[in-house]
DNA sequence: CCTCGGTGTTGAAAGGTTTCAATCCGACGG
DNA sequence: CCGTCGGATTGAAACCTTTCAACACCGAGG
């Protein structure tokens, strides 16, 4: 019962097989194929590991059988909920196909998430699923072509050189936009950045897309830019709009993202500008969050777990099917409307 | 440039060494020691390697070297952002110590939990950081027993069989209700669930101190018990307090955590009643989403990252230091007020 | 009594990296 | 010209598990 000290050696198929009174053929025989062993012997190895505290070395296993059971996520944020929930989805996924998942956060860091690959690929996973902070990084390419399986989620890119799992991005503008002129808005406006960010860039462009078809010019759909995607941004993007005097200030808001819209709807309930009478707001996500704000808020939905779980499946396909071709896989987003439109 | 095939070998240090008329041993050498190298044979080592795709073998690698560079969190729920603001102190951590951190996520099961315990301690990671389902699960000490360095998150246990990290729970139910009393409050309600849990327990228990303490008869304190800690269930003890007839309701609530007061602040707004008027509500944890709440919510603050900063070192001194001893690190938490209790 | 079939067990090889003692070679001092 | 020294390079061993062909044993059938 004694606890081993940091750095001493820990007990190894050897030192089992010595104890039990047996080769180290058996010992491995009864932790891979426990029919063959007879249960005599099988009983006695069995006690020598507990006695021991045997751990199977996962290093020399994967190093013989040349393979892991591991899948990994890196992640961009993990402190956006939009992202666990991907990342639940994945895990349900590789629970099926009995892998287990390991997550790495990259933080919004392009290092962070360089080193994160390089240890994964090192580590011989099954597949990695990315996020990545800039979908054209090459190093991407570079871990794809050494033959790891890489599926980048909830992004895309021009070419096709690898799986891909994301959603239309300018359909869910589209929506967002529609839903307002349906509800009779005139003056909009779109809040994100910054600017480069696909998400931002191709929210916009649905969103004007749906303006112009209405007959709006297209630049009389106001466009406020901030830094991040954050809540702090969303209240900040608030108090300008509060600046624009009233008559021409936008009646409706789409914001790039939840966490911005909570933001700007703090802001707003606190100025006391009611929502949505004096202000519209629709978010992008549909985290758990925007149905439980104050004003529940009318978001564009992703569906998040079946982003993962679809990753996943094809990562998985990716390691095993020699046949496999690469897939871009793109998602129908939908319009959920709550009371921050609907009044 | 070819992209390998499903199944097919990569290259390997003596696959290098032959492509540049080398010795293994001096390809090692280029890996783990460049200054020994002289700088043309570096050159062309390093040349043969980009050229066949070299990967290093992790397994391999640690194998040899009896050592990984990797620490490991097991969080109970990803999705609550608690956990990930911890994980980013642990993570802060790990790259100050260079190495990497890799995420579990046992999704509040205990065998999930177990399962990744398995795997992590079987891949001989440098310790692990977890936040169980139960703390007193005997799975935990095995683990420890066998050598791989364990400390307990957010958790603690009767017992000091490992180290731990924890906040001063009793303590914050205390700073939550004394902040109440000062208001004036003399009709309060806790809100959380379920009972069997450490936090619920202690919160609760020190919540009843500061109301005895003001000379109130203890069952004054009205409980409401919850069967989970999320907004859905918040939002569900909103409609039960509702119910009260108003002469009897409590004029605050204390809830367990900040999911279930943004629950149930939501339910207070969209029923029209105001938020501190009528109903002070004080949450846990002050999660970022409190701050950002439709009223900001006033919260007892754990610190969070600190506590994932001391976590993961206290699992580094237990992996290298020989002399360790275990030691419970209690935090101090910290009432944060803001609008839903001070009108 | 011998052979056969089957069950249970063994021993050696393989997998990729790191380490370290040993070797090699060129340069330099004597 | 020889011996020596230092830096560069090499080769073999070790890390631990898995696999697989070979072996020992036993009872049944001829």
């Amino acid at each position: 019962m004694s606890v081993r000290e940091p750095g001493a050696r820990s007990a190894s198929v050897k030192d089992v097989a010595a104890a039990a009174g047996v080769s180290l053929g058996t010992v491995s025989n009864v932790l891979n194929r426990p029919d063959r062993v007879s249960p005599g012997t099988r009983e006695r190895v069995l006690k020598a590991m507990t006695d021991l505290g045997f751990v199977r070395n996962e290093s020399a296993r994967q190093l013989r059988a040349g393979t892991s059971r591991t899948l990994a996520y890196v992640m961009l944020d993990a402190s956006n909920p939009f992202f666990t929930d991907v990342a639940d989805g994945i895990d349900a996924a590789a629970e099926a196909a009995d892998l287990s998942l390991v997550l790495c956060n990259s933080r919004d860091s392009a290092s962070r998430e360089q080193s994160h690959l390089a240890l994964l690929e090192q580590q011989r996973v099954q597949g990695i699923l990315v996020t990545p902070v800039d979908p054209d990084s090459p190093s991407l390419d570079e871990v794809a072509r050494r033959g790891t399986p890489v599926v980048v989620v909830d992004r895309t890119r021009a070419d096709q050189s690898f799986c891909s799992v994301a959603v239309d991005d300018v359909l869910g503008g589209r929506l967002a936009v529609e839903h307002l002129l349906d509800r009779g808005h005139t003056r909009v406006a779109y809040v994100g950045g910054p600017a480069h960010l696909g998400q931002v860039h191709d929210r916009l462009e649905g969103a004007r897309s749906a303006w112009a078809a209405a007959g709006h010019p297209e630049d009389a759909l106001a466009v406020i830019e901030t830094s991040a995607l954050t809540v702090a941004e969303g209240r900040e993007a608030g108090a300008r709009l509060a600046g624009i005097p009233t008559r021409r200030r936008p009646t409706a808001v789409f914001c790039a993202n939840d966490l911005v819209a909570l933001g700007l709807l703090q802001h707003a309930i606190s100025s006391g500008v009611r929502v949505p009478d004096e202000i519209a707001i629709v978010g992008y996500d549909d985290i758990e969050f925007a149905a439980a704000a104050a004003v529940p808020l009318t978001s564009v939905r992703q569906p998040r777990q079946l982003l993962g779980r679809t990753a996943a499946e094809l990562v998985l396909d990716e390691a095993t099917n020699v046949g496999h071709t690469h897939r871009q896989v793109l998602f129908t987003p939908e319009l959920v409307a709550r009371s921050s439109t609907l009044g």
